[in-house]
Order: C-alpha cells, then structure tokens, then sequence
DNA sequence: GGTAAACACCTTTTT
DNA sequence: GGTGTTTACC
C-alpha cells in the first residue's frame, strides 16, 4: 500500500494532521469533522511512512466501544492485525499494566476491579462501622470526595485535615477505604489511574521501557481527560514530544466528573514545540444547523476559536415548536416521526434527546399507543443487574475470600438465615482486628460464638464457597458459573419468586452462563503468558465493561437517549425536547457561570448531532416532580439566530390580544397562551383570573374565578375572552 | 427475616 | 409523581 491510500481520503487540514512531523500534535477536531478518521490515518501514517512497528504504537479512548471502533478502523484500512497495538481505554489499559507489574504495583496477582457500586456499598458499610452520623457525611458524599481525591493524585497521607473535623472525618473514611481496598484485593476505578500513574512514576527502569516502547501516544477525546489521566500521558511522552491528540474544547461536557476542560489550554505551556491543528470543514450538518451551532457557541468565553462550515448548502431551517405542555410535546414530536416514516425515512435516522432520563417517559407512551418501535438508551447494562452482579460475587469470592465487597453482597442472598446480628457482629469483629469477613467469620465459628442456627448457616456458607474455589481450576468456566447458579440456590430463588420481573431474571441468569460459554479469552489473554485465571479475565471484562442495556439493537428504531449519550453520533432527523430554563440549562447550572458553559456546550452537542433537519421544542407548561410548572424558553433558544429558525405555529386557533402579531420573541417568552394568574375579561361574567387549563386545540378548555360570576370553565373556542394587565 | 408503610430525593455517566 | 431507601411492624 502506498502514502496515497492514507492521505488521499483526506481535506488539507485533516491531511496537515497526519502528517505532521513527530512532535507533540494538539487537533481541534469540531464536531462532524472528521476526528476518528485523522486519528486512525495518522496512526496508519506512523506505521507506513515512519515504519514505527505496531508494538510501538498507543492509543487511548474513554469508552470500550470506541476503543473498538479505532481498531477495526486500522485494520480495514491497512489490512493488518492490530493484536500487537495497545489500544483501549484509559481504565482498561491501566488495568493491563497493573496485572502486568502487579508486584511493584504493590498489589496481589489476584487483584480484582470493582465498579461504583461495589464502591459505594464499601463505603456505606465504613460509615456504619465506624459509627459515622450519615446525616452529616452521607456516604454518597464520602465516596465522591474519594474519587475526586484519587483523581487529583492524592492519597489520604497526602491530606491535612488542619484540625477542620469534617475534613477530619472524611480522611479517617477515605484512610479506612484504602486499607479495606488493600485488604480485600480491590481496585476501583480511579485506583486503577491513580495506581498505573504511581507504577510508572515510582519504578525509573520500567517508566523508561515503556517510554521507549510507545513511541508514539494518540489520544482520542482529550478534553475529556481529568487530571490523572493526564498526568499518566505527560509521564510516558514527556521529553518525547511524541503526543498525538485529538479533541474539542467546545464538547466537554463531563467536567462534573473531573474531566478537566483546561488540559486541552495547559498541553500548549507542557509542550512548547506543539503545533495546533483545526479541523473545521464538517462533514455532517447542513449550514443553518452549523450556524446555529457557531453562534450559540459563540456565546461561551475562554474557547480555542473554532467556527465549522460546510459545502453543502443552507439546508433546512431549524423548527422551534413552543408545546402548550409535555404531552403536547410528545404529540407533535411523534406526529412528526410518523410523517417522516410515511415519507419513507428510516426510524433509526432520528433521535429524540433530552436532558435528563426522566423526560423520556412522555415520549416513549406516545410512541407506543402510536405504534411506532423506539429504543432508550441508558438503564442498566446486562452485568449491573441485581442477578447478575449476585451471581458474579459468588465467582468472585471463589477466586478471592477476601473480597468484603463480594462477601456482604451475597452471604445472605438467597436467604439462609444469616441476619442483620451476625453480620453486624462480624463487621465490627473485622475492622477491630484488621481482617476480612472471611477470616472473621472462620473465626467466630471455631471460637463458638454463634448460636447455632446461624453458625450452620454460616458454615453452610463458607463450604459452599470452598467448593466452588476448588472447581474454579478445573472446570470449565460456563460450568462452573452454571454450578453457581444452581448450588447458590439464585435460581430457585428467582424461579420461585413469582415476580414478571424475576422470569427476566432467571433468563439472564442463564444468558450469564451462556455468555461466558461464548467468551473470547484469546482476544483478552495477557500477551506474556501472565498467569491469570480464565475467570479473574472473566471478572475482569465484567466490570470494565459492564455490556449492553438492551439485547437486539440491530432492529429500525426511534432513538431515545440524553444529550450526554449523544455525543460521538449523528441523526438525519434530530428532536431536542424539553428547551426550558430549569431544566436545559438545568436546575442546577442556571446561577453558576462555569456550569452554564457546559450547559451550553451540551447544547452545541446536540444542534451538531442533526444533519438534515433539527426540531427545539419547549413547553410552556409541564408537570415536574408532581407540580405544575410554567418554565421559561430556554436561554440557549435565545443565542440561536433567528434566520436559521421557523416557528412552528400551534395546530389550532388560540385566542390572541387583537393587534398582537406573534413574534419569535413573544412565543419565546410564552406570551399569548392562557395560564393560571393570567387576569382576563368576559363580556358576560366580567373579570377574573385563571384557575388552569386542559385540553388542546378547539377543545382546550379555561377555568376561570371570576370576581362575581364564581368559578367556570370555559371552551377557548366559544369564549369569546379578552386579556387583561 | 420479610413485608409494607413512611420518607426523602430528585442532572448528566464511563470506567 | 415516581423511585429507591429506611423504618416499623408482624
């Protein structure tokens, strides 16, 4: 293959990336730009042009999903085996250096990844035992001040309390978490950088063997990196200028998960000989969409510049569509899926995206009295099911006893007699001498501490788990999680309980056993012949990657998902719903100028997700959290031009202040719509105010008190009303 | 030890 | 209003 098959497919920006000369590259890819491709091509390039062998080459993702992508990208384009390539994400290739160097990494061979859950339940139990007021350190508190710490790089010996005491107790639950962690052989997620970023930095030889060994680093999503994962990059590439990333300043959208927006500023001061690439052409929208984009973006300050554009013409305008509530809302919003199915579009070409999960709800009923078949992203993912997570604990605590976590999730599920007492007494038992409740609970029944229904319980218990320990080595994986399931009694358990929602269970219970008779181990083993277990891989995979929500995705469906889970993909057909001060820009973010920025650069991401055709909708009433409502238009509605937007009228006759044309900004601001408060004049009943109102169209009906005709309901349509003040 | 009533809460999410 | 969690009671 030759230099023209890597540069030809490329515009000159694109071709300017790729193949710039080996220093440290920084690419402000804009949204639809191209991203992936320049990445995937300067890797290509790297390989064919600079003849750096595949072993020599890094590169980082943030999702297992694009991880994939990016490799099979390579493959198809140079028609290689990428299986020498680290390729992953962050977590996942931390994870691999840690098993690797698992001895200087000061950690057991054994070591197991947890996921939040496992994390928080650790922390909570801590709270308990150490007898902390929840009310004033909520343990939901505690773990993300831990995460954030671990995050940051600081461990609890790094931390002064200076004599605050709820910073005090916050380092004793954080000190407590890292020497239960230790103990038990568990890793959490931010474990896995803080620990990979302190194997590197403590141990010179093998920080050089792997400065030497990625020669080159690619870095997809680079604003998204938070400060340890950053640190980990300057660590390998520092001295070597041998950064290649890729990112948008204007789609960082995670930084109330520590992602940290100004890497993307600080690369400039970290690598003087950098050279900065914009990639602006986008490929995706058409030019009222883009120019909504810039503008609205524009809006934002301390931004690296960037303005897309496009040749493919003005397009479509944008449609703004001010709903009289949520339910009209999802009405229209159907009503016009069904026409662009009927029109012979693809249902899979069009998303629907919102805020927050909670919104999907009114949309889903109305597809499904409509007929119309959708898929929600977002739920639980097959491994973060109650079951299967149940399941996974007992293979869990079969390769390691020591895993507390594991332990408390499931040595009293299904029930078998070993109540709160027990456990709390052997709770406290571990933390007071420094034990697992393994050991603990060996020890409390060789000293006869337990009465004994629960000592047999408990022994019980601990055979079962010793049996299973001893069919780990030898017996097939499927088996054995097919052994779990039955001599656990988990499936008896949920066969018996007569739940529509435990059928769905016990299926996935068997899907679990199939899924590890089907599991590729090859793909996933240790390129050293490392020594660890087909199960611990097993394990492995399931907390890192914790699968799909939903089975058959591959079906023509409606797209349901938030803003956040948007990102990375495009629609023909694109609804963003629910544009309303309160809740986009959220609650949360309205008073705080660094969070609406975020908001806004949310708001980038979807417009940017459409490329035909983009619909806003707001409603001008809604019922949130069982109240009534009456949100104002979203002010990123506002920042948007005008002439790339039409309104949409409203299907049917609405009673209008004679002489007053509605404008934009009058829509915008709800004006000419009947809400309660709202003081109006009859010619019969005289004045009064309005109550509320229901229906839509000509059978939108008015409750109006008046001042001396009482209480009445009105038809908009035959009333004939006048607004007043 | 299991169930039901009371209660608080209420973005966004990947690893 | 709906959900997940704690508490009270059988």
């Amino acid at each position: 293959m030759d230099v023209s098959a890597i540069i030809n497919p490329l515009n000159d920006a694109q071709r300017l990336a790729v193949s710039a000369p080996q220093q440290a590259i920084l690419v402000l890819a804009g949204a639809g730009s191209g991203k992936t491709r320049v990445l995937v091509h300067r890797i290509a390039w790297q390989m064919r042009i600079n003849h750096i062998p595949p072993q020599n080459i890094l590169a980082v993702t943030f999702t297992n999903k694009a991880a994939r992508e990016m490799r099979g990208r390579i493959e198809d384009l140079l028609n290689i085996s990428t299986r020498s390539m680290w390729i992953g994400t962050f977590h996942g290739l931390a994870h691999r250096l840690l098993r690797q160097h698992a001895k200087q990494a000061r950690l057991p061979e054994t070591f197991q990844v947890m996921d939040s859950d496992d994390q928080s339940r650790i922390v909570k139990r801590l709270v308990k035992t150490m007898n902390i007021d929840d009310s004033k350190w909520p343990p939901k508190q505690l773990q993300w001040y831990i995460n954030a710490q671990k995050e940051e790089g600081v461990r609890a010996r790094h931390i002064s309390d200076h004599g605050d005491p709820y910073q005090r107790q916050m380092l004793a639950v954080y000190k407590a978490y890292e020497e239960l962690c230790e103990r038990s052989g568990l890793v959490d997620f931010a474990e896995l950088l803080l620990r990979a970023h302190e194997l590197l930095r403590d141990n010179r030889e093998l920080l050089d063997f792997y400065r030497e060994r990625f020669r080159q680093v690619h870095v997809d999503e680079f604003q998204d990196t938070n400060s340890i994962q950053y640190a980990w990059l300057r660590l390998l590439t520092d001295g070597n200028n041998n950064l290649f990333v890729v990112g948008d300043d204007d789609q960082s959208i995670y930084g109330w998960r520590g992602a940290k927006i100004e890497n993307i500023f600080n690369f400039r001061q970290h690598y003087p000989d950098h050279q900065v690439v914009r990639l602006e052409r986008n490929y995706r929208s058409t030019g009222h969409i883009l120019k909504a984009a810039n503008t609205l973006i524009a809006h934002n300050d301390s931004r690296m510049g960037k303005e897309l554009w496009t040749e493919a013409g003005e397009g479509e305008p944008i449609s703004l569509y001010t709903a009289f509530n949520e339910q009209d809302e999802a009405y229209f919003v159907v009503e016009k899926i069904r026409q662009w199915i009927k029109d012979g579009g693809l249902r899979s070409d069009i998303a629907i995206l919102y805020r927050s999960n909670a919104q999907s709800r009114q949309f889903e009923e109305r597809l499904m009295t409509t007929a119309v078949p959708y898929r929600v992203y977002g739920g639980l993912r097959f491994f973060d099911r109650l079951e299967i997570k149940n399941a996974l604990a007992y293979l869990r605590l079969a390769s390691n006893p020591h895993d507390d976590a594991s332990f408390e999730r499931i040595v009293n599920t299904p029930t078998r007699g070993i109540g709160a007492k027990t456990l709390d007494e052997m709770r406290g038992q571990a933390r007071q001498q420094q034990r697992s409740l393994w050991q603990t609970a060996q020890g409390m029944l060789e000293q006869r501490l337990l009465s004994p229904r629960a000592a047999g319980a408990l022994q019980g218990f601990l055979n079962l788990i010793v049996r299973l320990g001893q069919n780990c080595a030898d017996m097939a994986l499927h088996d054995l999680i097919q052994q779990v399931i039955e001599s656990s009694g988990l499936l008896e358990f949920y066969k018996n309980e007569k739940q529509d929602r435990n059928e769905a269970r016990v299926e996935n219970l068997e899907e679990l056993v199939n899924a590890a008779r089907l599991f590729d181990f090859d793909s996933l083993s240790q390129e050293d012949g490392e020594t660890v277990s087909e199960l611990d891989i097993f394990l492995t995979h399931a907390a890192l990657e914790a699968g799909e929500s939903q089975a058959e995705p591959e079906q023509d469906c409606v797209q349901l998902m938030t803003l956040h889970s948007a990102k990375g993909l495009e629609f023909k057909l694109v609804f963003m719903v629910g544009m309303e001060d309160g809740l986009f820009p959220s609650l949360q973010s309205l008073d705080d100028i660094g969070r609406l920025q975020e908001e806004r650069r949310l708001c980038y991401v979807g417009i940017t997700r459409a490329m035909q055709q983009l619909f806003l909708t707001h409603a001008e009433s809604r019922r949130l959290y069982g109240k009534d409502s009456y949100p104002r238009p979203s002010r990123f509605l506002r920042e948007i031009p005008a002439d790339t937007l039409q309104e949409i009228r409203m299907r049917a006759s609405i009673t209008r202040t004679p002489g007053m044309e509605p404008t934009r900004q009058t829509a915008l601001s709800g004006g000419g719509r009947y809400r309660p408060g709202q003081s109006v004049g009859h010619e019969k009943f005289g004045e009064g105010v309005v109550l509320q109102t229901e229906g839509e169209g000509d059978q939108e009906r008015v409750q109006i008190n008046f001042r001396h005709a009482g209480i009445k309901w009105l038809m908009l349509a035959y009333a004939k009303l006048e607004m007043l003040g």
